[in-house]
DNA sequence: TTTAGCACTCACTGCTTTTGAGTGCTAAAA
DNA sequence: TTTTAGCACTCAAAAGCAGTGAGTGCTAAA
């Protein structure tokens, strides 16, 4: 289909350009004759009309009804998306704001993300979204414990990517010591350094609990922290926000459209599985059916992600009407993303992991 | 307002209990034929209407218009709630429902709240929320550190409560070793356990940084760490779940309320502030402008605070509109918090703190 | 004090009419 | 061959309007 692009006159995209434009300002069928006024193009409305139908027929542009105007199609979107758009510059004042705020943020890369996506709706006028993509492939790195009462211990663990891991554990070891949890530290570390989840197995176990003697027990106890640790606690996670703002949109007021929508988002799946399924570091732009997701007929996501070193760390993005603003949210997102990654880089005492008991 | 309830006959009770469970039922404006013909009463219908207009002159019920039935006014749900209402057992299904979906997610108190939650907002069919409120009497515990690299350490910190904070730090101490952050660690541990953010004084900070020689740059790393753990990590949160749920209770259909409560639960502050304004430890139920959030107009909030040892370690509750079947919401809630706090205190291993980095 | 009866109110429904933005088509102009 | 002007046509949405009925308040009888 993206062989028809070339087909199309300079006309024929200033029309369409002009039709979404339009559309996205106003959120009503655009007709012939507001083109003719409102956007400076050398013809007359009949001409402007003959191209509309052509513009249809080639699936551009839709008609809601016989006697309405016309409406971008997906395919009309895809295509102003994809080479019509002229990059909205941000001014100076909103990238102050972005840092301003961003600045007041830094911390974990989670607050920030979270203070990014509130950002980027506030800044578009959409819903935003902060994703936290699933990691798979961690392995541990380093071990330490940290001896409470002689019933109560924590075990810290510090994966590949030097995120920290830590929990409370509770034992029935007889008579649990300072030196217990220091030697359960050494022997961790000793066997398990560098592994993944599924590298543990069953002879280093064993090995570790001959190494600790009576208080082997403490062995099974920490690898089953170990084994929650690696697997669950870094599944994807995806906070929305802005959600009200949606509603200023006719296309929600729907109720049924909305309904759908906000399910999606409670879901969250679908949408997660959308953003790790791109592979590329680049801004995609999904725009209704385009995906998998029925439910995002009449909606459209934009997202980002966020790259450090190669590595995708999250996601930023927005949802909003198919009729949405690109070139703003674009913008945006691009502006916003490249600070995060700045912040990142430019600090290291944020890179790593923080967090905090119970959050 | 209350000793006006005294004044109530018992009939006019039982009318009022009538028109609150029909119209929570039904979600319409109930008339006295209705009333007359699906609740036994041995009165007619011009009785009922008689009484019900002294109930709307005693400011129970309102009339959305002349010849329209009655709505229960905030008064009358108030009065409902306070002395109607029957307690809803749950069945033992959905007691099993609990306890299965919370052991699945147990682990740390955050994410079993947000279970809860999901929960509550499933089980009644309403908004769900989960709250963590903010906790600034937290003196620090113990110390540790892990020596990663040359550059790069992580601080580990745990509080009174036996929650983990830890963080990533970046230093430029010239060679920094594994001795360096053990002593570190131990320099920590003699001044600062104890101590709350208000205490850690500069005369306390300048022996320390005395005791690490010519290592003392890492204390201000470490006490800019800790101060900041102690003050901003845990500051209170709020989560929202099943907003979709909403939308099929026909007083949100009305835009304008709908976008009013969603910014309100957007925002969080005035929630947060409600639910920590509460100091008794049952559930509290707030009906429509009772509160000073003048978005809850149309709507109510009913929460239970999570409670251990004396301490309120969170709160669950459900958002909805103010016809809320008050009774199952009630018994909803009454169960989830009685099993979230049994499954706290029957097991040790869980009530401490369990983080991850990044999260 | 309760009930039956009756006139009255008013939102809601379904119907028709009017309006007007927008189209497609044709024939003339460029 | 392409563009434009003109005109008839379409159809959703708005406006107007009568009919319906659930519900009330009031009065007078039980």
């Amino acid at each position: 289909m993206s062989s028809e692009n070339r087909g199309l006159t300079e006309r024929k995209k200033q029309i369409l350009k002009a039709i979404v434009d339009a559309h996205i300002e106003g959120g009503e069928p655009v007709g012939s004759k507001y083109i003719l006024q409102n956007r400076q193009l050398n013809c007359s409305s009949a001409t402007i009309r003959n191209e509309m139908a052509e513009l249809e027929d080639m699936g551009y542009l839709e008609q809601p009804h016989a006697s309405a105007g016309r409406v971008p199609s997906e395919l009309g979107y895809r295509f102003y998306v994809d080479s019509l758009i002229e990059r909205y510059a941000m001014t100076t004042n909103e990238i102050a704001q972005i840092n301003a705020l961003l600045k007041a943020k830094m911390g974990e890369l989670d607050q920030i993300l979270l203070a990014a996506s509130n950002l980027a709706s506030s800044m578009t006028n959409y819903t935003g979204i902060a994703i936290k993509p699933k990691i798979n492939s961690v392995s541990i790195g380093k071990f330490d414990t940290i001896f409470l009462e002689p019933d109560h211990y924590i075990l810290v663990a510090v994966d590949s990517e030097n995120n920290v891991k830590s929990k409370h554990l509770h034992t029935d070891v007889p008579i649990l010591t300072q030196n217990s949890v220091a030697k359960l530290a050494r022997v961790l570390n000793l066997y398990m350094t560098g592994l993944s989840a599924e590298q543990i197995t069953l002879p280093i176990i064993m090995k570790m609990e001959a190494d600790m003697g009576s208080e082997s027990a403490l062995v099974s106890d920490a690898i089953k922290v170990v084994y929650d640790l690696l697997n669950e606690s870094d599944s994807g996670e995806m906070r929305v926000s802005g959600i009200d703002r949606l509603l200023q949109y006719p296309e929600y007021s729907d109720v049924s459209q909305l309904q759908a929508l906000l399910g999606t988002l409670e879901k969250k799946e679908d949408i997660l599985n959308l953003v790790s399924q791109s592979e590329n570091e680049d801004i995609s732009v999904v725009i209704g059916s385009e995906s998998q997701v029925k439910v995002m007929n009449n909606s459209a996501l934009v997202f980002k992600p966020i790259v450090k070193d190669g590595k995708t760390l999250g996601a930023i993005g927005v949802i909003g009407p198919r009729r949405m603003d690109y070139a703003k949210v674009l913008a945006t997102l691009e502006g916003l993303s490249g600070n995060i990654e700045n912040m990142i880089h430019s600090n290291k005492q944020l890179n790593g992991g923080e967090s905090d008991g119970g959050k």
